[in-house]
DNA sequence: ACGATGATGAAC
DNA sequence: TTCATCATCGTA
């Protein structure tokens, strides 16, 4: 069965929702078309006082979105050319969201949201049917063995506390 | 190793 | 209003 998740699944800490999108598919429909990818690499941001999350420095028109609920995207543009897609995780009011990194034999954030389509008309957008993309769990288990954490990647101007934090979860199968 | 390419936020 | 910075990728 391939269960939708919704707000319950993000409204949890962000390192714990983290390793769990390793397995669950990332599904985009377009013009009735499905294109489900196994997510197999994500970065977690968390909180304010992560130096690297681009909430630290206060709630901006741009980051307002990790302030909201869970279970929406924030999509943002990075070196004049790249989307990123992240999720937002956590409760309300605190600003947490998961960079998704990898999926299915896409390997890299911006070749992913190139793939699917996903630009900033997705930004705030709920993940679920109605913006045409949302996560799914389809009954994966992944042994904890076939996964991975490492420090995030470009991220070295947070500070050496910070871009050190094992924040990157990886399945390699 | 580096240039592309533009939004963002901080400083002035 | 200007400027440095940037959760990257492709070409070299």
């Amino acid at each position: 069965m391939n269960t939708i998740l919704s707000k319950t699944f993000f409204n949890r800490p962000t390192l714990t929702v983290a390793q769990d999108l390793l397995g669950k598919y990332l599904v985009r429909q377009v013009k009735g078309q499905l294109v489900a990818l196994e997510i197999n690499e994500v970065e977690a941001y968390d909180g304010p006082s992560d130096r690297a999350c681009h909430a630290a420095r206060g709630k901006t028109p741009r980051t307002a979105v990790m302030f909201g609920p869970a279970g929406h995207f924030y999509v943002y543009f990075v070196y004049g050319v790249h989307w990123m897609l992240n999720i937002v995780t956590g409760r309300e009011g605190y600003p947490a969201a998961i960079l998704i990194r990898g999926a299915g034999n896409i390997t890299g954030p911006a070749r992913l949201t190139k793939f699917l389509g996903i630009d900033k008309t997705f930004n705030a957008a709920a993940a679920a049917k109605s913006s045409g993309l949302w996560i799914e769990d389809r009954g994966v288990i992944v042994p904890r063995h076939l996964t991975q954490r490492t420090p995030r990647i470009g991220v070295a101007y947070a500070g050496a506390v910070w871009a050190a934090k094992p924040y990157r979860f990886l399945y390699t199968k």
